[in-house]
This record gives C-alpha cells, structure tokens and sequence, in this order.
DNA sequence: CCACAGCGATAGGATTTCCTTATGCCCCTG
DNA sequence: CAGGGGCATAAGGAAATCCTATCGCTGTGG
C-alpha cells in the first residue's frame, strides 16, 4: 500500500524545523545553501500540501502556529529516521578501507546499528565506520579472518574461537495479524498449538528459526513451516496480509506492534531468549575507535516492551533498567 | 544543522517497498499509478543517492540485495513516521465537523497521538478524528463545552467535573547535553543542586514546569527559570546547543537519549511521575466512535525506558506490562 | 513622530527534473 | 527453440524549482 498523494517532501520539513530552530525564514534559507524566496516557496508549498498554516509570519518574524509545532515536531521523527538511514548507508558505501570495521546480522544491522553509528559520530566525527552483513557465522567468519574489527551476531552461545560479550538481550515474540483469531485470544498459545501451526520463516539460516526450533526441541515438538521468505520486510508484509503467525525479534516487531500493525501473542511454557553479542578477535587489541564503538554498544537502551497493558496503571514504575537509578 | 545533500526522496523509498514486497518493479509501478520506466529511473536514482546496489536485476525479477534489505527496512521508518505526520496532518485539517473530535495537550498531540490515529484508520477506516490541540485547561475547557468528545491532559490530578480514565503513566526526566559535566556524573543530581541551576522551560503554562515546581516545593526549594521557550523542539535545540539542562517528558527524550543527542540524569529524592488521562463530559454517553478511539489509547504501550543498562545483562527479563503475560 | 533596518512576499526568466510512450535486450519457461 | 514477462534505454515534452531583483510590512531607535 503505498503512501497516499500528495506527500510532504524531507528538504521541506527539513527546511521547517531550521526556521523553527533559528527564528527566521532567511536564516534557514541561508544555513541549507538556497536563497531566501526559494525557501519562502517550499514553506508555502508544504502548508498547501498538508493544508495546514504553519508558520505565523504576521509579526515580522515567521513563529510557529500551534499545528506548525506539532508538524515540527512529527517531521523531526522523519527526519532522525532519514539520518539512520543515511547513516547506515554511509556505512554500508564504506566496505573498504576504514578506520572501524563492523559485520552485523541483519537484525542488529537493520535495528541497531543505525543508532550507534549516529552516537559515534557524534562522539568522533572523524572515523570513518564500514558495515558489512550477513548471517551469524558469515559474521563470526569474516572476524574471525581479520576481515571486519568487530562483529554482532545474536544466538543462545557464544561462537566459539573468539572474545565475546553481551550487549543486549534480545526476545523472539510470535505475531500475527490483527485481523487473525489469535490476536484476540486472552490465553496464551500453548507450545503444542504453535507446533502444528504454519509458521512463515525466513529461508537463510537465520537465528529466528534456530531459537524457535531449540525452544520446541526440548518437548519434543517441531515447528510447522507454512511460507519461507527472504527478508523481514517481506515476513511482517506476508503476516500483515494475513499469512499466518510468524516469529520475529522484538526488536523488529517494536514500531509495527505500537501502531497496531501486529499483534503478539503469549505462549506458554517456552522461552525465546537470545543474546546480541559483540564478537572480536581474542589475541589482538582493539583498535581504540573500535573499543569506542563498543562502548556505545554496551550502552543500548533495550527497546520498548511489546506487550500491551490491559489495565490503567502500570505495576512497579517506569521500566527503567538497573544502571542509573533514578533515585526516587 | 539540516539534513546533508543528497537527500533519498521519500516517494523513491516507498517505491522500493513496494517492490520488495511485491517482487518487481513493473507491479510497483502499477500500485504507485506511474509507468514502469519512471519507476525503473527512480530506483536507479535512489541506488545513486545512496550509492549503493539495493537490487539485484540480474535474474529477471528484482531481487534485493543484502543493502536493499536494509534500506528497505531503514526506509520503512522513515514512511511510518511520515505515515505519523500525514495522519496528524490530517486530523488536524479537519478542525470541524467529523466523528470523533479529540482535544489533546501539544505533549500528547505530538508523540501519542499520530500512533492512535493510526490504530484507529486500521481498525474503523470510515471515522474521521479530528483533532485540536491546546494546554490542559483549555483541552478541558473545551471538552466541557462540548466542543470536543473526548480530550486527553496531563497533570498529577484529574481536572474536576470531567469523567476521567489514566490512560498512561508519564514522568519527566532532567536532560543535559553530552557535552554537559552532568551527563557523565555517576551520583544523582541532588534536589538543591538542581534549583539553584538555571533550568530551560516552557513559556506557557504547559504542566512540565507545574510538575517541577510541585517536586520541589515540598522541599523548601524553587525553580531557577533560566531560558523560557516556546516549544518543545526549540527547548530540545537549545540543549543540545550546550544551554542548559532542562526537564522534559520521556515521551519527548526517547528517540533523542536513544541515539544519544540528550543525555538523561538522575534526580535523588525527586518524583516526577504525573499521568495522562482522557476525560469526557460525565453526562453524556460517549459515542461509539469515541470509545474505540479511548480503548486505543488505554491500549498504549508504555514507551521505551531513558536510563540506559550499564551491565551487559538486564536483571528481570524483559520489561512487559502485566496484561497478557508471554507466560514462560 | 519619523526614519531605518530586518524580514517576508511577489515577479519574471532560465535551468533542471521528471514523466510518458516507444522500443530493444535478456532471462526463464514450456 | 520459440514465447512471454520484465527491465533498461531513448527522445520529447510538461512541470517544478531556483535565482535575482524589487516591493510592502513590522518593529525599533532617535
């Protein structure tokens, strides 16, 4: 389904939020390089699109109306998920000489490493990060070669042959679609249930599937394949038009499940932890932009929780986790 | 600090998920009502952009390529949050005669409710929200006038002669730059260090500051007012502009602490928990639109926690709410 | 009370971008 | 080996965008 016409354009929204931060239309103008009536028509252009005043310009300066702080405010979400993006990009262009050399699979690649790299840049804007993916061994491989400085492969065990350490944990949860009869069940799913239901997998030996099978393993259950797809883009899409269950990352799962997109589902009696490790080589230091890196790693915030609350309060306080405690 | 040149064009990134989910470019063409070769040029451009392959032309059909994949999901941020403004957008257009009519704090109206619109297009697409935005008073103000059917605030109490039902817990954290000394300070900031420190806040009467000063004068202390600003992004600028701390709802610091733009701080012996509520008008049912738009909201997911884990492992499992247990 | 300075809107003209139709080449399949 | 589906290329035209120059308005300082 794509995105309904007319559609807002990020140099303009881009250009909203700098007349919003430096107070005037000319200095926006002049701080994105274009003059100032060109600048004046793409404010105008986006209020027609949106339909919206946005910006009051009855008083000399151009301030901002109510719904031009709310439009703000919702474009710089576009615009910090378009720096992810170019970021990332800028990571994958560099597979080549650089100063840090990273391997990730692809669910860190695609959830997290975005985010670490607009940290690092932010601390060191001068190193050059190169990003490579592929599966956990391909990772755990091309480290292992002295091909990439760092690698991050998610899994139950450490591969073997290399240093290794826990930076986040990570949880597989199964979804279905909202229309699907599980979305509204108050039971959780037993083991047996999921085990004779159709599941849609990704092809690639993948962790997902190596998790699921080790959590039915042990009670002597095996998983269903219904559909194998290629990527997780292809999975939610096949799950959203009513494919069947799937299982997926939570981390993968976070925005789609929050607008409603995707429902998990409890199931009892089985486990689907894993950890996200960073993985290097255990005889040679790290370079030091490497150990950076790193840091930055080690201190991802775990994402948003994927179950609902049902009732109006939460339990026991904000989720926060043990480092930093508030203090109250 | 706009976004640098060149920019991905938005409609080209939801070009290229329409042709990872429906596996050629001819059928994504189709959905997107262009012809063929124009979608064939923008995805070649794209790739230009970027400067990456992101497609794999070479067995007949479209193929993504291990880039690909990862654009296409990092670009699917980037169009649920433009997804997020567009509807925002269009609530906010239809100031006047729809279905269901909300009245929200700017707080609420920026981070909680595009999600909600959303979950309400997917389950009833026939209802049109309109929404209006304002502070607590005047969002209550106008619910009890009739002029809204439902609103949403945020305080510590519940505003008299309204029904009301806290839909989510809030708090507020103290947020510096990271170039700030606070933000690498280990020990909690005390009660009395921070009044006697210049605090950026909102001009208006927005709750932030009510909540701040309801901590602190329980204490014997009071607010030093450094900057006051008009909206929340130009507070969230000058921060990171090195002006000060400031105190801001976690709904607001969550993406900027998570890619490490803001930097959350311990508070010792402060709460600054207050919780958003909807309120209706006693009397009067509430309409059948309304409802499903308020059970929406009751079914928020409580957002991502600011402090970040200092150790490798989280201590309890993962941070769920207490409906629908995953039953392990 | 008036003049100045800063800001934004408008006008006209040139350049660039983007789209459509028509056509050729390649891969897979029967 | 022939057919069909799919993508790339070419050429022409429509549309959007940007620039320079200029005017009108607001707030301020003398």
């Amino acid at each position: 389904m794509p995105l309904p016409e007319p559609v807002p354009d990020l140099v303009s929204l881009d250009l909203l939020d700098s007349v919003i931060r430096l107070g005037s239309i000319r200095r926006a103008a002049a701080a994105h390089g274009i003059s100032q009536p060109a600048a004046s028509m793409r404010l105008r252009s986006l209020e027609r699109v949106l339909g919206l005043d946005l910006l009051d310009r009855s008083s000399g300066r151009a301030r901002p109306t109510l719904a031009g702080e709310a439009v703000t405010e919702w474009g710089r979400q576009v615009l910090d998920a378009t720096r992810d993006l170019m970021v990332g990009a800028e990571a994958l262009r560099h597979q080549g000489r650089t100063q840090v050399r990273i391997a990730a699979s692809m669910t860190v690649a695609e959830y997290l490493v975005p985010g670490w790299l607009q940290r690092m840049a932010a601390s060191t804007p001068d190193v050059a990060v190169s990003l490579q993916m592929g599966n956990s061994e391909q990772v755990a491989e091309s480290v292992a070669a002295g091909a990439n400085d760092l690698g991050f492969v998610e899994g139950r065990t450490a591969p073997a042959g290399l240093e290794s350490l826990v930076v986040l944990e990570d949880e597989l949860v199964l979804v279905v679609a909202p229309s699907h009869p599980w979305a509204r069940r108050r039971r959780p799913i037993t083991a047996a249930e999921l085990a004779r239901t159709p599941i849609v997998v990704r092809e690639r030996g993948s962790g997902t599937r190596e998790v699921l099978e080790a959590a039915l393993g042990p009670l002597g259950l095996a998983v269903t394949v219904g559909v194998e797809l290629g990527s997780t883009t292809a999975i939610k899409t096949a799950i959203e038009a009513g494919a069947g269950p799937s299982v997926l990352s939570t981390l993968a799962v976070g925005t789609d499940a929050a607008e409603g997109r995707l429902v998990p589902v409890a199931v009892a009696g089985l486990s689907f932890d894993r950890d996200i490790r960073a993985v290097w080589m255990p005889d040679r230091r790290l370079p030091e932009a490497a150990r950076e890196f790193l840091a930055i790693a080690e201190g991802t915030t775990p994402g948003a929780p994927v179950f609902s609350r049902r009732g109006p309060r939460r339990p026991g306080g904000a989720p926060e986790g043990p480092g930093r405690p508030p203090g109250r």
